[in-house]
DNA sequence: TTGTACGCGTTATCAT
DNA sequence: ATGATAACGCGTACAA
């Protein structure tokens, strides 16, 4: 703060234009000269101002990342494959937290806070078709998880049904007769939610099942304790299933404990599959079932798809179609969903 | 981006300076004229170029949190509550991911990434005395976790040494005699590390039981696979404790599975206690005892330090002494200490 | 190879 | 209450 490059300069002898050429190590520099504003660079302890060099490149080297919760680990492990990737690209992360709130959403892509960042990776919990609208002259953004309907944005994900669809494959093809499933969406608001409960019941149909609605269960969210409620309803609710599919791990991890305190046993009585692959699944007793999401692969290509789309417009460029990338995912089978005896 | 202030200004017929006014919502103007430019505003769809703003004012209104790693869940309850708060101050936070590498540190101090934002707070793996120095010309500094010697810099925090030794206590007065001490720092380069074990030898003295070096075992790292090992390796070892204390919940979820894996009971056979007070340890099977900081007071507090600084600086204010905030824990007794039968 | 001069979009000082 | 104008620090076209 306060010395600039007129102060390099000034004590370098030499003009401002050599000092920036250096900074910006330019080709055509006489190393001599390269040294002495080097020299007097650290002397003055000069850095040069961003907002400065923002305002006049028109590119601030900063990606925003918008998603619901930080400490939800399968937030905080793409936050980490996003933080990391986009450094590795030389871009920083501005990191907001919309804590659920479609407000906020909003507020992120259109509020002025958007503006320092040259584009943004969206983790959006409501409906996504008016976020996105404004694409054009806006800087470019990149869905995860909730998909826009309209082809308006980028989206990089997994497929959720057939995702959903193998868990609960896996649990008919172990023998459980009763499969449940924990974390539909009463306000149908997350299409997430709506893609699990449809492999599901896909699942269940191709393998000749009826689907009983008494064994779906909604919760409000998709916290653990919002799993440990579920599964104590369910429990109650008469007739036991012995098998739960969840929509995500944390609802897994939820489930287990409502059943270990039940005086049942996982997997013998109940088998449990969660839905994230989350390293915290590997550590609960028992050990927890999961699919796994790439994460890091969906990190990386929402990191290199937003920076695609940030060059071209920086080109001017023809920005091509909105592309709906689907990343691999991957069925682990631990403890918890082990073959009954 | 494109649209200027100038271009509203021309589209609502006023001078660019009046436009500026109604942006910042200044004292004087007519609520005539602030309609005209509001629907200009509204029209051009304009949004203020930051860049120019932060360049203008010196302000940018962004915060840089450097943490080591983001999906780590204490860390990411830290990012939640300092996320959460400086959103509520107005200031976005820049996150920055160090994965434990002194150098990465340093360069968030002091590389140019460091010039995006008006202040840091900084959670340090390795010894702070060196990156702290240049606080007088650089941007304010706020240390959580490892606190630098010289009060060079503020810092929040808790008292780790009475938090280890209350635990540690715990243990004690629960009627365990042999209690292992997991995540010692073979380097020493965590002060946290070592304050940790020293409550824990405290501890021990003051009951007047002797320290057992065999019962203390060091980890690379802080993760649930280090805890796994270590506490294999003190099953290993012979006489087997019937009390660990883990310098983090993490390292604790680990050792959890190890004894369990062992066929073992907890805290039937062994109690095990941890650090950090993490929502995971409520679900874990037994549900962990730990000691828990508050992580949200910590959060705020470091921002709210941070901000004081900022303004006393902006303000040409005299900077008082670095303070080293100390923020309270509890001791949150579950099952895995409770009293052996 | 290096120096001079201008403009990026804002805010703020000085007049009116 | 509003309009002209300077300056923030940097990058670069143009000139030398």
């Amino acid at each position: 703060m306060g010395v600039t490059q007129a102060d390099v300069a000034r004590l370098a002898g030499v003009s401002q234009r050599t000092v920036s050429n250096v900074i910006n190590n330019f080709p055509h520099v006489s190393a001599e000269l390269a040294a002495r504003v080097n020299d007097a660079v650290e002397q003055l302890g000069y850095s040069p101002s961003q907002a400065a060099r923002s305002l006049r490149s028109g590119r601030s080297r900063v990606l925003q990342l918008v998603i619901p919760e930080l400490d939800v680990p399968y937030f905080a492990e793409l936050a980490r494959g996003v933080v990391k990737h986009a450094e590795e690209q030389g871009f920083g992360v501005m990191i907001r937290q919309t804590l659920g709130d479609p407000r906020r959403e909003q507020d992120a892509l259109e509020g002025s806070a958007a503006e320092y960042a040259e584009g943004t990776i969206l983790s959006a919990v409501g409906p996504v078709e008016r976020l996105a609208r404004q694409s054009a002259t806006r800087p470019p953004l990149v869905l995860i998880g909730e998909r826009s309907g309209a082809g308006v944005a980028d989206h990089i994900g997994i497929d959720d049904v057939a995702a959903a669809s193998a868990a609960t494959t896996h649990l008919i093809a172990a023998g459980r007769r009763r499969i449940a499933f924990i974390g539909a969406d009463p306000a149908n608001s997350l299409r997430m939610a709506e893609m699990r409960h449809r492999g599901y019941r896909d699942a269940l149909r191709a393998a000749g099942r009826s689907v009983d609605d008494a064994l779906v269960v909604q919760t409000a969210s998709y916290h653990r304790a919002d799993g440990a409620a579920a599964m104590e309803s369910l429990l109650r609710a008469g007739r036991a299933p012995d098998a739960v599919f969840c929509a995500t791990d944390l609802l897994a991890l939820g489930a287990l404990r409502s059943v270990r305190r039940a005086g049942l046993a996982v997997p013998d009585d109940i088998a449990v599959i969660g839905f994230d692959g989350l390293e915290e699944g590997e550590y609960s007793a028992p050990a927890l079932s999961t699919v796994a999401p790439d994460k890091q692969g969906i990190a990386t290509m929402a990191v290199d798809t937003l920076l695609a789309r940030i060059e071209a417009r920086t080109q001017g460029a023809a920005q091509p179609q909105p592309r709906d990338i689907v990343i691999p995912f991957s069925l682990v089978v631990r403890e918890s969903s082990g073959l009954a005896r």
